[in-house]
Order: structure tokens, then C-alpha cells, then sequence
DNA sequence: ATGCTGGGATACATCGTTGCAGACGATGGC
DNA sequence: GCCATCGTCTGCAACGATGTATCCCAGCAT
């Protein structure tokens, strides 16, 4: 068997609940006891039983983090990040991939994983926000991505309408009239494709250029619905003379597809998308796109949760977040 | 506070030990006692405690997986078929990064994150066979990748050596005769890169063609890295007609340094990568590469790991597991 | 001396579950 | 009619830690 407080404390000489105090740092401990234990820890290997203190405590130093999927680029960067970023607070990351799917969505939310974290990072996508609400336990939760924002939750985001707006902004710049949006998501308005369709739209309005439905291409942010999505517009005859892809992947598939068909790319068609995943600066060409501060949102959303945890933020009504943002002008779209 | 076993016990009439018993499917239990249970449960929508029966039964039912960098797109596709392998068989995976650190990996073999899991998928970088046995502790574990190759451990793999002596052939094949490899581990042999060389120079030899050092650039296996150690061939002077990335991210740096220098890809230089990362087929030009059947490694490595769990497994000596591989020519190398 | 204060350590109950051993009534063989 | 067996269910202890309440003693004021 392993080594139990109870070997440590009998080593020591001491109660058990004084190996305890020692490990929780109680701080009416006499030098001499406190060193004791310690050396008797040391001796014996021993190592704190994490399941008996989080039977006992109801805590369990894990936080949830809900996502799609893991193997998207920009969820792998965020994931690989919150984990750095919690690790640094003395809290690991379990990660539960919803696939996007309702069901999924809601067990992760009340279901065996829920009890398993203190408290949970969502990316919600499938599901609304009365839905949560409704299941949302009494677990403290921060919203990732804009899917929701709703005064009942804390939100950790980005400025996704300016940050669109900038960019079409830089592509009208450059001479772009005929903008193709790709990856829309037609049924919703208040998530992360419709803001940014959104500020696609005052872009185009602030410089007087014409909005033509025509241009914007529906499509799951995948790779290859990104590249079936300028297929379509190619085949449709639609003319186009930049992609905003709502994603970096999309982009990136809608780049390959215009360079398999001989569309030269910027000279033809402008291409820029919106993550700055490490593959945009080593496509070919380099992909202009936004950068959206992973490193302050990862940050900032443990801090947040963590906040919550401990009782330092108290706010009644949801806190929002919104880290800033950086165009990334390369090659695709100069 | 939440519902216990013990409050089903009391609606349904029947002791603790028996709703234990109806949760656990032990054989001897009446349907209408069953029923009961059942319906108690339902009612008071009950869900047991994780973390009581972790530290009552020993068992967690969550499997560790140890990798560098979950950002990297070979371990987060990984890591996503290794989770949804997992939830198949009714286990979770936490995942731990190591940053390829000698003491975070010892850290991950025997620390709390080794406590919190009942076993380990181990991705070893820079800690070595004896360490790894020093440590292990009784829990089974099962490594991937070859960085370390021992009778003593499970090792789930590919035919990397074959895989690279095809691909290099291939290479050969279409009239390459100067292949710079880039990625290359000098110090090691039996790791991955080591073996993935030794496949390169069987492929020279069969083909009577010349092994030139010059040729070998070493690296990290990142994308920078990638860029860096093709503008160091071509600063050099060296000459060659095709680049073999060790992985997919080296070559995808590769090839992106190569056309921003000008060199035509791949009429002057050929490139060819290993791992057939969703990224190579949409590379421009579309990456010729090494799909290691990363579905099967998931599913293979889940199932010895349980194996051992349960006690199906019994060999002695490590179980060493290879998957197949196909090569997947495509522009870039064709 | 006595009472009070507070630092330092302890005993005991408790978190919610499962393993073990045994109880109980019914059945069946002799 | 007795004992062994079988199916079904139960009680108790235990997993390894923490919270609560309490105890003891030294130091100080009264």
C-alpha cells in the first residue's frame, strides 16, 4: 500500500491532524513539530492522496474545458495554453470534446465531468443560453467565444465586429470591392460568424460599398468547407475579388482550392482570415489575417474562473472580457 | 446538498449495499428489487459520486496522456482520436504537457497526475528506458511513438522505418538524387527521427545512390525550425532537388521557405513530409507525406492500455504494436 | 494563588462509495 | 426431517483525507 498521512504521522510522532495542519499550511505550527513532519514526509515518500482530499474537501483542483474538437488548430492553441496558464495556479485541465452536439453539450454541463472540476471553461455552440441556465449548477462558469453573451455569465472574448471591420476595411483598402465571407452561419446573428459578419457589413458600409448576399458562402469551419465554399462561388460564376474567410481554416482551404483552379492569389483574389494559427504565417502564400491575443484570453478566462472559485469576484451579473486585437497583413492579402 | 446512495436507499427500501449493487450490475439482484432502485433513482435524479468511488474502489476511470505540446497538430489530432477512443470504452483522457522536459516527464510518471489516472499513454522525448523503469510504479503504461523501444514496456508505434525508406524511394524514383533530410536528432538513434534516418539511408543504398551529410540538417520538429534549416541548406550553398521534413510541420516550413526564395516547388526542389496532418492535404502545393494510420494507433493504444487494466493483457514482456502506414503522394512530390 | 488568553496540538466524526462476510428463506437431495 | 445449496439482500468496516470542537499548557494580569 501507499504511504498514508497516518504513516507520516506516526513517523513524526505526531496526530494525524497535525500532518494535515502542516500540509495546509496552518499557521499555528511550531518550527520544531512543522520540520518534523516534513522530514518524516520526506523519509517515507510520502505523497497527499488527491481523491480522499477531494472526497473530503469537494474540490477537486481540475477545471473543465468544452470545446468541439480538439484537433481544430485554434481549439489545440487554446487548449495547449489554458493548460499552461491554470498549471501556473495549481490546476490541471480536463478537456471534453462536445463535437458540437447538443447532447454532448448538455453533459458536460451537469454530468459526471461537471462533478469532476470545480469549474468549467464553454464554448458552447450548439446550445443556448437559457438551456445552460437551466442546467447551469451552482459551479462557477466562464463562456469562451461569443456564442453567448448574455448578462447571466461571464464571457472571455474578443473584439470580433472591429476586428472584422478592420480587416475589411484593409481589404477595401487595398482596392477589394468584391468581398466573398466564407463560413457564415446564416441561423444565428450573435455568435462569433455572425459578429463578424457583422462588422463586415459596417466595413463595406462605412466605405459605401454595396453588401451583395450573393458573396457570402455558408460552411462548417473546416478546411474543406472552406474549399468547397470557393468552389461553389467559382462554379457559380459569382465574381470575387478577396475571400474573408470567418476562420483561419477556412481561409486556408479556400486558398488551396483558388490555387489548384489557377486563380493567383493575391493578384486575382485577396485571401485573409481571422485566428493567426502558427499556420497562417507558413502558408504559401503567408495568410493576413487577425490575431485575437490568445495568450491575454487564456489568461484572463483562468483568472476569471479562478476568481470565482476563490470568492474574489463577486459580481452578481456576468463579467466580460474583451482582449484586444492585431492585424496580421502577409502575402495573402498585402 | 446532492443526492447519496443513501437517500435512494431510503426511497426505494432496500439497503445501501443493494443500490450499490443495482450501479455496479451484480448478477443476483431481483427485477422488481431492480426496478425499484431504478426508479428511485430516477426520481431523486441521482448520480453517484465520482470521487467516493475513486477512493473507495482504487480506480478512476480517467487514462493520462503525456505529450510535448498539445498545440502541435500531430499530438492534437492525436490527442482528440485518443479521447473519443477512450469515451467509447468508458474512460476519460487527461492530458499532461511535458514541453519535452526531462522533469516534467519524470513529474507525469509519478507525481499526482500519475495518482489521478489509472494509466498512462506515454509520449517519452528526453528521459530514457531505465529512468522510465525506475519509476514506473505498478500501473500499467504504454508508450508511444519509438523514442524508446525496450522489452520491458508496451510500445505502440508505426513501421517508421519502412514508411521512410518508401517515401525516400519514391523520391528517388521520380529522379531525386540529392535529399536533404531536415529534422534530424544527432544525439539519438532508436528515436523516432533516428529511425526514420536509418530508413532514408536503406533507401540510398538500395538504390546505389550516395549518403551525403551534408545533406542531414538537424532541428526541433516545429515549423520555424522547418524554414530555418532549409534557409541554412540554401545559404550554404549545397544543392539539392528534394527536402524530406522528419513530420509534416518541418516540411510545411520547409516548403514555405523554399517558395519564398523562389525555388519552385517541386520542379526544382521536391518535398515530402510524415504524419498526414489534415494541414499537408491543403498545403499549396499539397504535401506528399506518410499517413500513419493515426485512427489505428488510437485505437490500438487505448485498447492494450485497457487490456492491461483489466487483466486480458498478461505478457510479461512488453506487447510491441505496429500499424500500418500508406504513402500519400500528392503535389509537392509526385 | 486564581482566572484569562491564545498558541499548539489532538480526537472524533465525516465525505459517499465499495468489499467482505454473513443472514435469511426457499429449494432439493438423501 | 435434516443438512447443504442457492439466490437475494444486508450490515459493517474501510478507503485517506479535512472540519469542528476541544483540550492542554505557558504566560500574564489580577
Amino acid at each position: 500500500m501507499a504511504v498514508t498521512m497516518n504513516d507520516v504521522a506516526k513517523a513524526a510522532g505526531v496526530s494525524l491532524k497535525t500532518v494535515s495542519n502542516v500540509l495546509n499550511n496552518y499557521e499555528f505550527i511550531r518550527p520544531a513539530t512543522k520540520q518534523r513532519v516534513q522530514d518524516a514526509i520526506a523519509e517515507l515518500g510520502y505523497e497527499a492522496n488527491l481523491t480522499a482530499r477531494s472526497l473530503r474537501s469537494g474540490k477537486t483542483s481540475m477545471l473543465g474545458l468544452v470545446l468541439s474538437d480538439l484537433s481544430a488548430p485554434y481549439y489545440a492553441e487554446l487548449a495547449s495554453k489554458l493548460m499552461n496558464a491554470a498549471a501556473r495556479h495549481g490546476y490541471r485541465v480536463l478537456v471534453e470534446q462536445s463535437d458540437a452536439d447538443p447532447g454532448a453539450e448538455l453533459n458536460a454541463l451537469q454530468g459526471p465531468f461537471r462533478q469532476l472540476t470545480d469549474g468549467l471553461l464553454f464554448t458552447p455552440l450548439s446550445i443556448g443560453a437559457d438551456a445552460i441556465a437551466g442546467r447551469a449548477g451552482s459551479k462557477p462558469l466562464v463562456m469562451l467565444g461569443e456564442h453567448i453573451v448574455d448578462p447571466r455569465f461571464d464571457l472571455v472574448t474578443m473584439k470580433n465586429g472591429e476586428a472584422a471591420q478592420a480587416l475589411t476595411a484593409h481589404l477595401l483598402a487595398g482596392g477589394r470591392r468584391r468581398i466573398a465571407v466564407i463560413g457564415a452561419h446564416p441561423e444565428e446573428s450573435a455568435g462569433t460568424a455572425g459578429l463578424r459578419l457583422h462588422g463586415y457589413r459596417q466595413a463595406l458600409d462605412q466605405a459605401g460599398a454595396p453588401f451583395d448576399p450573393a458573396l457570402i458562402a455558408p460552411g462548417e469551419w473546416r478546411r474543406d468547407a472552406g474549399a468547397a465554399a470557393v468552389a461553389g462561388l467559382l462554379d457559380s460564376g459569382v465574381e470575387f475579388d478577396a475571400v474573408f474567410g470567418l476562420n483561419d481554416v477556412l481561409a486556408l482551404g479556400a486558398l488551396h482550392e483558388l490555387l489548384i483552379r489557377g486563380v493567383s492569389v493575391p493578384r486575382d483574389v485577396a485571401v485573409a482570415g481571422f485566428d493567426d494559427i502558427d499556420e497562417a504565417r507558413f502558408a504559401s502564400p503567408s495568410l493576413t489575417t487577425v490575431s485575437p491575443g490568445m495568450d491575454e484570453i487564456a489568461e484572463r478566462s483562468v483568472a476569471l474562473l479562478l476568481d470565482r472559485l476563490s470568492g474574489r469576484e463577486t459580481a452578481e451579473a456576468g463579467v466580460h472580457v474583451e482582449s484586444g486585437f492585431e492585424l496580421r497583413i502577409r502575402e495573402s492579402a498585402p
